[in-house]
DNA sequence: TAGATTGTTAATCGATTAACAATC
DNA sequence: TAGATTGTTAATCGATTAACAATC
């Protein structure tokens, strides 16, 4: 294992992602360069964080100038994987699912829907955003003839481990899961839960915080 | 500032919300208690950390039989703000809007929509799972006439940085931002941003940290 | 050059984990 | 009672921040 491969740190990772999507609206603007001390003023982030997570994505800046705009793009998606094209299926084509198809994912992060299944048949052999929705019972077939890196869990609860479950057994490695379920899975896969539902906590706790700043009367 | 109320770290208010979750399900299976043993052993936590995390929320365990099932909903809402009916209104009936507004938040985390709001002529004057769809135009009025908790965006990245001005503008302190940008706020508003993109950055660094402890040639 | 910004090394902070007496 | 589990107190770990010489 070399530089560039460790575990890095989620909060790290998290951040990483904000600098670069900032850079596509600096580099808009033709700006060549950014220093730590601006990135950090625009994210709310310290500029010594900014250095040292930079630092572990491989970059190196100049002193005085700060960080080229094309390197760190360049860095950042490499670090994530994102320079590597990689191919992703979803599971449930509902609003969510739809939404998510609907999201330009390659431009940014090198990420190419090449199918969507469904169970409801009234919803399958149609095409959303150019990307073929099938019906689910096709997802072993189609699996053998394509290779598949990320699958993306949008069906309901109910059915959500039952679709990470036939991800695994077909050999998908990535699964993001935006079902309301904490899934088990055998095996060696990752998983990455997008749970809107820690979001919200955090938001709310956050306001029942600053409420009782205010006002004196609490429990 | 008394007990309960002090600024809980995010991670642990995170995972909070997944032992709330999982409670609905122990409750349907008649289970009255739950140790901090079996809770690490479902979430893959450690016991210490479940115990440490339920103090924060003021919870109270019993020797041998751990925690009760119905306090620890109760505790862990109230310490949330979930106890509270939370009124909220959602910006941008597209495709995640839709599906934000189909969940069914008020029942699990108190979060009741009253209201949505569409740039586009032809998405409003519609209901969305009985919530009715404005024209955007009619925010103010609404805003100055019902209470409203929570502000949701969900529109594209363009727009979001003027719906959360207005949002804070008419008297909203609460922001959940699902668009892709990072919103600037004057004033003492709370966001949180639901950032897919930070997700899929921890999954994708996660696959190339696999990647390579296998194939050992890199970089 | 002068001055802003970097990278390095050390210090601090906070969160997680360990150990164990107290409890039912 | 015996034994599982709690809550407390202390130790460890990791991430963030500070200080500052090196650099262009």
């Amino acid at each position: 294992m070399r530089n560039g491969k460790i575990k890095a740190p989620a909060p790290v990772i998290r951040r990483l992602s904000n600098y670069h999507h900032l850079l596509l609206g600096l580099r808009q603007r033709q700006v060549q360069s950014v220093s730590s001390t601006t990135l950090a003023e625009i994210l709310e982030y310290k500029p010594i964080q900014v250095r040292k997570d930079l630092q572990l994505a491989g970059l190196v800046g100049r002193p005085r100038t700060g960080f080229r705009i094309d390197e760190m793009e360049e860095a950042i998606s490499r670090f994530m994987g994102w320079s590597l094209d990689c191919q992703a299926v979803l599971f449930g084509v509902g609003n969510l699912g739809s939404a998510l198809l609907n999201y330009p994912w390659r431009e940014e992060y090198g990420l190419r829907f090449i199918a969507a299944f469904e169970s409801e048949e009234e919803r399958s052999n149609i095409l959303i955003n150019n990307i073929p929705v099938h019906h689910i019972s096709h997802f072993p077939t189609f699996a053998e003839e394509h290779p598949i890196d990320i699958g993306v869990i949008a069906v309901p609860a109910e059915g959500a481990q039952a679709v990470a479950e036939i991800m695994v057994e077909n050999g998908i490695r990535g699964i993001w899961n935006f079902s309301h379920t904490h899934l088990k899975i055998t095996g060696n896969a990752t998983i990455e839960n997008a749970l809107f539902t820690q979001s919200l906590a955090v938001l709310t706790r956050r306001l029942v915080e600053s409420r009782t700043q205010n006002s004196g009367t609490s429990i």
